[in-house]
DNA sequence: CGCCCGATGTGCT
DNA sequence: GCACATCGGGCGT
């Protein structure tokens, strides 16, 4: 297992959230690796981003956001959905990037089991669709992303070109004030095309 | 394709 | 109470 190591996530989460498009998510699920490269994500960045589940401060919820980086954000929302974020920055502030698409690579039987129904293409095209894809939900919440025997780690991927990657507001915060409604913190792989997925 | 809406739990006002 | 970092089905274009 060569998964990236916690000083990878102790940075700016803005940069992070680029910087994971491309890699790795990978699942360890009764002995079989479940995995997709990372097409979609955004950042949330401290209790003043209004946009940030941390923007009313430390609370059970979200209590894991302050702690150590590299450890698994997973929250409820909307009655039946979890969603995957990786804890960013140092220790104590409050910041997290939002996986929100991956490309399927590895155990896709098992997803195509676990998404009997839904086309290929929204297997896992969504933060909610690729946690239910992967078996992602409440039992993860806080689990280290850096240490071996884990059950879920982000590794090495593939590389991209600048000309790939489309940045845009991040969405599902119609609400939210500017000027964190319109912060540019969304990045999107414009095409998985002539992309290796060995 | 787009828009609308129901499902349904949890945290915060 | 109500809003919510959503999804999927239904219906109209």
């Amino acid at each position: 297992m060569k998964c990236l190591p916690e000083s990878f996530y102790a940075g700016e989460v803005i940069d992070i959230a680029r910087n994971l498009l491309g890699m790795r998510l990978v699942r360890y699920l009764e002995g079989e690796r479940i995995s997709g490269i990372i097409t979609e994500t955004e950042a949330y960045r401290g209790e003043e981003d209004l946009a940030c589940h941390a923007r009313n401060g430390k609370t059970q919820r979200n209590a894991v956001m302050y702690g150590r980086p590299g450890r698994a954000y997973i929250y409820f929302t909307y009655g039946m959905h979890w969603c995957l974020n990786a804890v960013c920055g140092p220790e104590g502030f409050p910041a997290a990037v939002l996986i929100r698409a991956i490309y399927p690579v590895e155990g896709k039987k098992v997803i195509a089991a676990r998404r009997e129904g839904v086309k290929p293409a929204d297997w896992c095209s969504g933060p909610a669709r690729l946690c239910k894809a992967l078996a992602i939900d409440k039992a993860l919440n806080g689990a280290s992303l850096c240490e071996d025997e884990s059950p879920l780690w982000i590794e090495e991927g593939t590389p991209l070109v600048e000309t790939n990657i489309k940045i845009t507001p991040r969405i599902g915060i119609h609400n939210t004030p500017e000027p964190w409604r319109s912060k540019p913190w969304r990045f999107v792989v414009h095409s998985m095309e002539n992309i290796s997925d060995s």
